[in-house]
DNA sequence: TTTTGAGTTGTTCGA
DNA sequence: GTCGAACAACTCAAA
């Protein structure tokens, strides 16, 4: 065995923080010079390759994180292959004596981290931590000893027990490792992109990076959580946290996000109940995870099999328009471009546009998958599996097949003024509030003051929501 | 083992 | 405009 001296190598997955990091503040403690290291793996069979935005926000996190790394004295060694070897390689290179990291629990890394921790503890010091949640899936069982397939009992038992996580000291300091470690050009991963740059309208939308997710959890404590349980609903509100993306990448952990939540409810006990609702968030991304964990297969097949039979229609020309924000019905338009121009989408719009897909273009959720796979910044294997088959109806605690969303009906109540759909589909803008979630009920007049001409500046509906709702419900009940 | 109550986010219809 | 019921049964979790 190495001396106890020798490097610790911190292997940064989807933590890129550095406070409340489990993993790196064991490695401080130590004592050990540190060798921070990010591996670009593309290669890991089973793994869903990281889409366009999500690669975005990797390159713009890692800028910010070599940044901070190199203010507290250490350097961010970036390289990119498979793990196994990379880590081989790296721990030769530097002599290293222990190997840590936070935990993943995405089917591939697990069974990837498990390999690693069989081969590579028989060297060196191999230890992972918790980073990424506040109940690791396999603590929360019910009586019986099965986890939970529902969201309410699973989340009640976790409040029983208690949300609040002492937090890993964050480092002051870092005590880099001394030797010469070749590290990769971030931009030579090519994680931007170019020609065209889909992602210049992403760039005053966020703020990438530990300070950036510090200061995102601070202005929603400070400015939205008291009215979190009606604002979160209003489409042309900034009334949610927008932390998903941060947390994704481990840029803020959940942990820190139920102190800050608990410290305002402490100086402000009025907000006990909005903090409770912002909080059944964070534990339906427990739950998400938890699911993935016990269910390796979410993210391909249906959680509930009988919708294995389920006739979905393979026409290209409604995915393309719904993909496009081009399916005539104004807030599903609104929400499909959001999510291309920013690589984000509201909440309740991300209901609607899946909700559209699935129930009025009968197409299978796994596409609507994987188009937000790729365009979402916040995109999470647990979260968006999950929540697809959510609204499928396929899922685990899902929504009843009978539950279809009318997006006319979803438009007037949650966009009242309109102000959601004018900002992504401008083109109708200037279509007065009464006909505006429903342009072709205005009449010619009407259009023709606001400068719309349906089939040429704005597309007819690609179905009509009353046929599609009755065709679906045939369907659904068919399984 | 059996029973009981409950289950994120909705829509439509008819009174 | 507002309200309650129907939509459909099934599965889950705990007593």
């Amino acid at each position: 065995m190495p001396e106890s001296n020798a490097p610790a190598i911190v292997w940064l997955r989807q933590d890129l923080r550095l406070a409340d990091n489990p993993a790196l503040a064991a490695t401080v403690a130590s004592k050990r010079p540190l060798v921070l290291f990010y591996l670009l793996d593309d290669d890991t069979p089973g793994a869903w390759r990281m889409g366009g935005a999500s690669r975005w926000w990797l390159h713009r996190s890692l800028d910010a994180l070599v940044r901070d790394v190199a203010k507290r004295g250490g350097a961010l060694i970036l390289r990119r292959g498979e793990a196994a070897k990379e880590l081989s390689r790296l721990i030769k290179e530097c002599g290293a004596g222990a190997l840590y990291w936070n935990r993943s629990y995405e089917p591939y890394a697990v069974k990837r981290d498990t390999a690693l921790k069989d081969k590579l503890s028989k060297q060196i010091d191999v230890q992972s931590f918790n980073g990424a949640l506040l109940f690791e899936p396999w603590t929360v069982k019910s009586k019986t000893g099965e986890p939970y397939k529902v969201f309410t009992p699973f989340w009640r038992v976790c409040q029983q027990s208690g949300l609040a996580r002492p937090l890993a000291s964050s480092p002051r300091k870092l005590n880099g490792f001394a030797g010469d470690l070749r590290s990769d050009a971030l931009a030579s991963w090519k994680l931007l992109p170019t020609n065209p740059n889909w992602a210049q309208s992403f760039e005053p939308e966020w703020t990438p990076g530990e300070a950036g997710a510090k200061q995102s959890l601070g202005d929603f404590v400070d400015d939205l959580l008291g009215d979190y349980p009606t604002a979160r609903d209003q489409l042309g509100v900034k009334g949610t946290s927008r932390l998903s993306p941060h947390l994704h990448f481990g840029e803020i952990s959940p942990a820190q996000i139920v102190a800050a939540i608990e410290s305002a409810v402490y100086h402000k006990p009025a907000l006990r109940s909005a903090a409770d609702k912002f909080l059944s968030e964070i534990g339906w991304r427990e739950f998400s995870t938890h699911l993935l964990f016990h269910w390796p297969t979410l993210p391909e097949a249906n959680w509930r099999d009988t919708f294995d039979a389920f006739p979905w229609r393979k026409d290209e020309a409604p995915f393309k328009a719904w993909t496009r924000g081009q399916t005539g019905y104004p807030v599903v338009d609104a929400a499909m471009r959001e999510l291309w121009a920013t690589g984000y989408m509201h909440n309740r719009a991300r209901m609607i546009a899946a909700s559209f897909l699935i129930k009025h273009l009968l197409i299978d959720w796994r596409r609507g998958e994987a188009w937000f796979w790729d365009t979402l910044v916040d995109a999470d294997l647990a979260n968006n599996a999950a929540s697809w088959q959510w609204v499928a109806g396929s899922g685990a605690d899902a929504s009843p097949y009978f539950r279809i969303f009318n997006p006319v009906a979803q438009g007037q109540r949650y966009d009242a003024d309109g102000a959601y759909v004018r900002r992504w589909v401008p083109e109708l803008a200037r279509l007065p509030n009464k006909v505006l979630h429903a342009p072709w009920e205005a009449d010619d007049a009407t259009l023709k003051a606001a400068g719309v001409t349906l089939g040429k500046t704005y597309p007819h509906p690609i179905v009509d929501h009353a046929a599609a709702r009755k065709q679906a419900l045939e369907a659904f009940a068919g399984l």
